[in-house]
DNA sequence: TAAAAATACTCCATAGGTATTTTAT
DNA sequence: ATAAAATACCTATGGAGTATTTTTA
């Protein structure tokens, strides 16, 4: 059975006539008898009467018509879903995020794009950057938003696009020396000043990245950072900060977001900077991650 | 598209190899590319992500996977439904009766065919014969059980199994001079011995046949009856009578439903007999129709 | 007898085959 | 070098056309 034997089935049913249905899909009488005769050869069942003058439906043609606009409408929505999918207009996407960007960036660059393809599916994901990393490489994430340090390694097989940069700072407990009454109250404070602090730092787990990075600055300024403890997430840290338990170095955006008991100070010159970006799968042809990204990079442009 | 590049895809989606597809369903590789090409084409959307050396699906391609099984589980059924319906083993059924035939053999008829076509929906219809008849020609009811004289009339357009004969039997209260203490207190009845009597018949819209049928009877064993009522069902009919309001002639099934008070009296001969007969327009084929004529003979003939 | 479907045949479009090339490991 | 899909081209099946017959209202 063919798709065609159904369409010129559904044509008799609805004239009532061989000659008027041949008529309306454009092939002769006769060659419209031979399909319906096959297509009630192998269905095993007469489906129209014919009368020399009337033809009519019998009790399984018309439950055979019922069935068959049944697999005409799937056939349609079955190309309109694919053809949407393939266009980025319909379907899901999996999206993951380093905890830092859930507020601001992200939300903004969420709102921007489901304003313009409301029917597409987000799946979202917090996961940290070594995470996302594999999961992009398994195929089972779309996009990533992660942090990486600058000059930043290539990711092997993946693709990035930088959305932000982010200063980062000092963060001292606000009655810290070094602070409070010292040289640094107003002055940009260099990396080296901190080589004999005690560092707090977020949970190796959740900073994969950060955190071996950071080290790596510091011993480039000359010095081994005496790490304290790994916990949490930064809001964690910051809360240890201002306890004065010791300090730490953050993206500046965090200092929007806590700021009783700590001071964040600009770091001198050469001032580092940590990346956010977006990484993807080049092998990812899906559209919808197109449009995402060029969403994303004019959110991310807008904002910055 | 036709049927034959929904089931080239889905042969290559579940391979995830051109050549294996094309081993699998018996057509060569290039005809097979060519066949998905054109799917994509009139899709407008790429469904496989071909590699020299790797075929994997598009999400387009994922979406439309479903949709294809949903479609051949549709063309599926479809074929299977429409055979079923035209061997009589699926669909409906709609069946008429005369309320008299509500109890006893209807039933019977019913359970039997029941049994053997459980999957054929019934649609039962009480209908006086006039209504039935009508119903028939114009195809709204499969059968029809209705009640006629004999020797009756053909039905123009319908034809007829007798499925029951009845005897009449006069129907007097039971202290009618008649019977109580007359010379018919044991012999047979003949209609003429009834020529002063005054008549009860069952109301006109719900015995267009009957009625009519009984007068000519009367005129024939010479006299015109003298009707006083003719109201409501059977059953109330014999409750006037057992008040003492009149007689009446009914089939003999009747004395197995009601006694108190009234007494029923076979007619002498030449007994007239009423016939209940099975119904049908010979232009209707279903063949659920025909099986249930055959049980209905059946459970006819053992019930008589 | 007239109108419609079925039958008998003819033709050509295209599904499918064969041979080869391209492409990516 | 190998293995798989794509391309180019050919073949032949069967869908569709033409002419005619059959059927029944």
């Amino acid at each position: 059975m063919e798709l065609r034997h159904i369409r010129y089935f559904l044509a008799v049913a609805e004239e009532l006539s061989f000659r008027r249905a041949a008529e309306r899909i454009n092939i002769t009488q006769p060659s419209l008898s031979e399909q319906i005769r096959q297509l009630e050869a192998e269905i095993g069942a007469r489906l129209l009467e014919r009368d020399t003058h009337r033809v009519s439906l019998t009790a399984a043609g018309r439950a055979f018509v019922a069935n068959s606009h049944r697999i005409l409408r799937e056939v349609e929505d079955g190309t309109r879903v694919a053809r949407r999918i393939a266009q980025g207009e319909a379907g899901q996407l999996s999206i993951g995020f380093v905890a830092s960007l859930g507020h601001g960036l992200l939300p903004s660059i969420l709102r921007a794009y489901r304003e313009k393809f409301p029917d597409i599916e987000l799946r979202l994901a917090e996961m940290d950057t070594t995470q996302q990393i594999e999961a992009l490489n398994a195929h089972q994430l779309d996009l990533g938003f992660i942090g990486l340090g600058l000059p930043s390694e290539e990711i092997a097989d993946l693709q990035l696009d930088t959305i932000r940069e982010e200063r980062l700072v000092g963060v001292l407990p606000q009655d810290h020396p070094l602070v409070a009454k010292g040289r640094y109250r107003t002055k940009p404070l260099p990396l080296s000043a901190l080589a004999k602090e005690r560092f707090l730092l977020g949970a190796r787990q959740s900073a994969p990245v950060y955190n071996p990075w950071l080290i790596v600055l510091c011993q480039q300024a000359g010095f081994q950072p005496h790490v304290v403890q790994e916990v949490g997430q930064p809001v964690t840290v910051l809360n240890y900060v201002a306890a004065g338990l010791g300090v730490t170095i953050l993206p500046a955006q965090f200092s929007r977001l806590f700021t009783v008991g700590v001071r964040f100070i600009p770091l001198a010159r050469p001032v580092p900077r940590y990346r956010y970006c977006a990484a993807w799968s080049p092998q990812n042809q899906h559209t919808a991650l197109l449009h995402f990204k060029e969403v994303a990079q004019q959110v991310a442009r807008k904002l910055k």
